[in-house]
DNA sequence: TACATTAATAACCCGTTAGTCATTAACAAA
DNA sequence: TTTGTTAATGACTAACGGGTTATTAATGTA
């Protein structure tokens, strides 16, 4: 809760360290995760400087401004993971079912489970106030994701695997969870009467399990 | 873009009214819509007043803070819907099925579709910075919440409508698509390119239909 | 019309914080 | 060892915004 003073170190005697190479890096770094945690408004610049181990001046000898922090954090962690992913899909031999549960669950292993998972948290509760990054994450983040879903359920359907489908809407059906899953867990799931509220990889299953077999019986009762 | 000054009013003739009943009412309704649109710390508390049509002074008047103003919006919004529905859903006669839709539909109409809709978004934002908020949300309205989900399924796992599921998992599934649908409509949804992108009704329309019949076909191609 | 009460105001105060800049010191080369 | 370059610093400032208060005026009453 106290600002803890920049001039302050936990060892003040340390050497003055120049690298310039790293010091972006792990600025985006400490500015993801306290954007995350505080939102961005409520995050103070000295803050991010503090937990990147450098001092207020060094981080805007990096940055034009806040705001510039802001843009170069969203466009870092939205790295082109795409396009591995694109090339796994259609390299795919399998079931499409087993494609959709493989999907989800590299995906948590390579987002939700890492620190990139708060992005979509703070991309929707700044949208308002930068429309640019809302436009930017569309384009570059949804309309990709939602493209590979896609392909999973056509490739169901084409199959006769999965019942014929809007696909355009199912694609929401099978990503809503998802995000609702990276949300909760970069804002409830800190929360300690939360912490065995919703556990993640039991989620996923149970969702995909729910998605694939549906709720209704239709035979046996 | 431009702060427009709270000296300047529409019609700086206009006579000062004295409204000491409806001021709160007021001010919470701007302080939400603001806070939900830009986030509590990125909105000032003049605008709160400039949009309730008073000045700052009188925000201060019938609120002991910024903070207090925040949790009086959050409580204002936790309206005590859910007695009400867990009447309506006790004398509920037909099927589970339908039950569920039922459930869904009033959901859209009273709370998915009117401002209280940007609760969720701004409790998630800011949970980190007003724990208390998000364990006074968990358990007055995320509790509950589930618990008339539950009674849904359990319903129908009884009577034999519902394959056998793991009820306490199953219930995030049906509630994490109207989270997921009321913080996109509150931050992406405002984004002109997304408007047409994700209709709501159609869309809790198709997430009932998956989630009752499921994805994969099991007799019938 | 005169007066009392109090809702509403706007100028003010002051702590906080984004952004700057003169100074310091780490490192490389001579 | 000396010197030049520049990464890093931290004290500084200017503005912003939360909260206060002396003043104003709306309304009710005599």
């Amino acid at each position: 809760m106290q600002p803890k003073l920049a001039t302050v170190n936990t060892d003040p005697h340390q050497k003055r360290e120049r690298r310039k190479e790293a010091r972006p890096g792990e600025l985006l770094d400490a500015a993801l995760a306290l954007f995350v945690e505080k939102g961005f408004a409520a995050t103070k610049a000295e803050e991010v400087a503090a937990r990147a181990g450098v001092s207020k001046g060094t981080l805007f000898l990096y940055f034009e401004s806040k705001e510039d922090l802001f843009k170069a954090v969203i466009r870092k962690n939205i790295t082109h993971l795409f396009p591995t992913w694109n090339e796994a899909f259609t390299q795919f031999t399998g079931s499409s079912a087993d494609m959709l549960r493989y999907a989800m669950t590299t995906w948590w292993e390579n987002i939700g489970s890492t620190p990139a998972s708060g992005i979509p948290k703070l991309v929707m509760s700044e949208a308002q106030n930068f429309p640019e990054i809302a436009t930017f994450y569309h384009e570059e983040v949804i309309l990709p994701g939602h493209a590979l879903i896609r392909k999973i359920l056509s490739r169901g359907i084409d199959s006769g695997e999965f019942r014929p489908l809007d696909v355009d809407h199912a694609v929401h059906t099978i990503v809503a969870p998802m995000i609702f899953l990276m949300m909760w867990k970069n804002s409830m799931g800190s929360c300690a009467a939360n912490s065995q509220f919703l556990d993640p990889e039991r989620f996923i299953q149970l969702q995909v399990d729910v998605l694939l077999h549906g709720i209704q019986s239709k035979d046996a009762p």
